[in-house]
DNA sequence: CCTGAAGTTATAGTAACTCGAAAGTTGCTT
DNA sequence: AAGCAACTTTCGAGTTACTATAACTTCAGG
């Protein structure tokens, strides 16, 4: 069986070494286990319950949430419900999460497309400065 | 012209008016002036301002860019270029944002069918307790 | 005039990292 | 054998973006 060092984590799982021992001094991965010289020492089971924190971290769980699954997952098959629960609310917020970035960045690509147009209108040197508090100016860019 | 207070603000962009104040004390709401108590006055503008914000700022943007950001707004029209590169930065992130947010959901959909099937398999009250260092635990988990 | 609601500043607390220092083990290398 | 590089450890401090509290001012209504 494979083992890694928090190094070695670190490179598969793309996170910091930082990271990985601010997650496992957290209790989010209980398994984990020490060596002689006290080092931590990382199971295959580890590096892929990593991906799935990663996975919660990045949809927005908050670790002590994360540590709260986690604890769930250990005790045993008789918290699915309660688990299944959990990630219902997860996909929920996530769904929501991705609708929302795509408003932004439709505002955001509307953005871009009007400045391009702006750069093609004026002629490469023909900027001119404009009056600091042109209602253009603010309103204009809010937009 | 219509005018608001810190509170009205929040009401109307959904922030909190510490958030609000936050910004404007880092520089990201130039144009906001101070009545005789020298309480904050917001115009339109600065909400519509206060939404372009957001809206940096809920696709990854960091204060004090969101501040440089501002200081070229408001420097005027020969900053377009570099403002328009920064939009199409911003553009960039925020699609890559939401691909990995997709590839996320996915891996969560995936927990809650998982979790969905144990379920109906298990009768209500059949659930046992599972070995806690179960390769099926961590490992079925985490995949 | 008093109370209450809103505003102000300054300061402290929080979450989730992020980093640096000091110290301990290894394994090589001179 | 000594030393040095490359790891690891813990601990405590720093960072970002809020979030909350304390202490104060100001004003409108009863």
């Amino acid at each position: 069986m494979a083992t890694y060092s928090v190094q070695q984590v670190a490179n598969k799982t793309g996170l910091t070494t930082y990271t990985v021992r601010y997650y496992h001094d957290h209790g989010l991965l209980p398994f984990v286990q020490r060596d002689k010289n006290n080092n931590r020492v990382f199971s295959d089971s580890d590096i892929e319950w990593l991906e799935m924190i990663t996975c919660l971290r990045s949809t927005g769980m908050p670790i002590d949430q994360i540590k709260n699954y986690t604890d769930l997952v250990v005790e045993g098959e008789n918290t699915v419900p309660e688990r299944y629960q959990i990630m219902l609310n997860q996909q929920k917020r996530t769904v929501n999460e991705i609708k929302e970035l795509q408003q932004h960045l439709a505002t955001i690509k509307y953005k871009v497309d009007h400045y391009a147009e702006i750069m093609e209108n004026h002629e490469p040197d023909s900027f001119e400065p404009s009056n600091i508090r042109d209602k253009e100016n603010l309103k204009t860019e809010a937009k």
